[in-house]
DNA sequence: GCCAAAAATGAACGTTCGTCAAGTTTGATG
DNA sequence: CATCAAACTTGACGAACGTTCATTTTTGGC
């Protein structure tokens, strides 16, 4: 049969997949994605330079797999803050915030920013499913007019990395956060009266990033 | 002195530079931007290998130099059309809808969106006098309410770019077109009603592109 | 303890971008 | 027109990369 059952092998595949995510995340995090040899990832997670290619097809699948593991870590870390708002829609807000801030902020995040299409659809991916809940929460509660939270987020995902590269890259000001997320909530049918409020409320510390222990 | 008169030499160097951007682009539309290899440009514009790096100092330079040209040529066409707009309001959707259009059906558009930071920020520069333009003057007719033009031009190519790499992968349904549109006029302060109202508006068609005969 | 099948290996391959020393063209000057 | 320094062009070259593949090693059911 092709799946017999979950059993050892399995189970040392999946060892053996995250100590390469593990390894290429330090060194991507170090020199960038180019700057990261498959040979060197695969060294550092004691492999032959062949068999990365039992894991993962290419070198961009092993990127995205990397970034596909910060980018779950955040959003676990923001729902510990916010699941105790009150309000839905500054769940939302103080996400999108959040996101914004570590991506100019975290070096790992900065460095990998110029592969703006690979990190937004990771981001679509990995933290849509709270993102999207959130904007339909908000939509029922009265305060976001989203009909199509799919697209909403879609959006909001490319346009925040490309406000996180324009930071990053000293073409727009630190400054610009707060409106960067004024206008980001405006693209969730609130009005730019009701956006910068939403913007400007105290937003509490995020809880430290846990050590990296494999998926 | 390094700027004598504008003689026969830096005519022949901006013919030169010209025939390598029409090479590039025509190479890159069949290939793709990373299809494309640096010899066989130097090759189709009658030069060595070595000779490109007197013109641009990488192959990224010349990938945004093929890109401003198509941005530049879009930009005129669309004035042509919206300078008998009298809601300047209706300008700048008539601009967005377009480019959306265009970045999606045309395949030389296509075919680089996995550039996305580059394509966006070609876009950003060569677009962007014109769109914040009209931004600005919509906002002065009480239509809109953008503050800061430039800012909501930046976040709009990015969303815009992103939106378009999604169509063109399958992510999204080319019928997703005119949500998107919405959402994007969204981010200006206009209402989503009247984002709704102005995205519904018929638009009257573009002119065809002229052939390209350098620079 | 045996064996077929799966996984790991790392050297080799084919391409790539960008560089460089050598040769050529240019145009102002005497 | 002859001269010459400076600017430009050239194409072979180097270094480095991602990926492949024939070979070896490991695995786990019998």
């Amino acid at each position: 049969m092709t799946e017999p059952a979950e059993g050892r092998v399995a189970r040392r595949q999946r060892r053996n997949r995250d100590a390469l995510i593990a390894a290429a995340r330090d060194i991507m995090t170090e020199k960038g994605v180019e700057g990261a040899t498959m040979l060197e990832i695969a060294e550092r997670a004691d492999m032959g330079a062949g068999t990365v290619y039992n894991y993962f097809r290419s070198k961009d699948d092993l990127a995205i797999a990397v970034l596909e593991t910060l980018m779950h870590d955040l959003a676990l870390r923001i729902e510990q803050v916010t699941n105790t708002f009150e309000d839905p829609a500054q769940v939302y807000a103080f996400g999108i915030r959040t996101v914004l801030d570590t991506a100019t902020g975290d070096v790992r995040w900065a460095q990998m920013l110029n592969r703006s299409e690979v990190i937004a659809d990771a981001m679509f991916h990995r933290m849509g499913p709270f993102a999207i809940r959130d904007l339909r929460l908000a939509s029922q509660a009265g305060r976001f007019e989203v009909s199509n939270a799919e697209l909403v987020w879609r959006l909001t995902t490319h346009a925040l990395i490309g406000a996180s590269l324009a930071i990053t890259t000293g073409q727009l000001p630190a400054s610009a956060s707060d409106q960067i997320i004024v206008r980001l909530l405006c693209m969730t049918g609130i009005g730019a009266n009701a956006a910068v409020e939403l913007a400007a409320r105290p937003r509490p510390a995020l809880s430290p990033e846990p050590a990296y222990r494999g998926a």
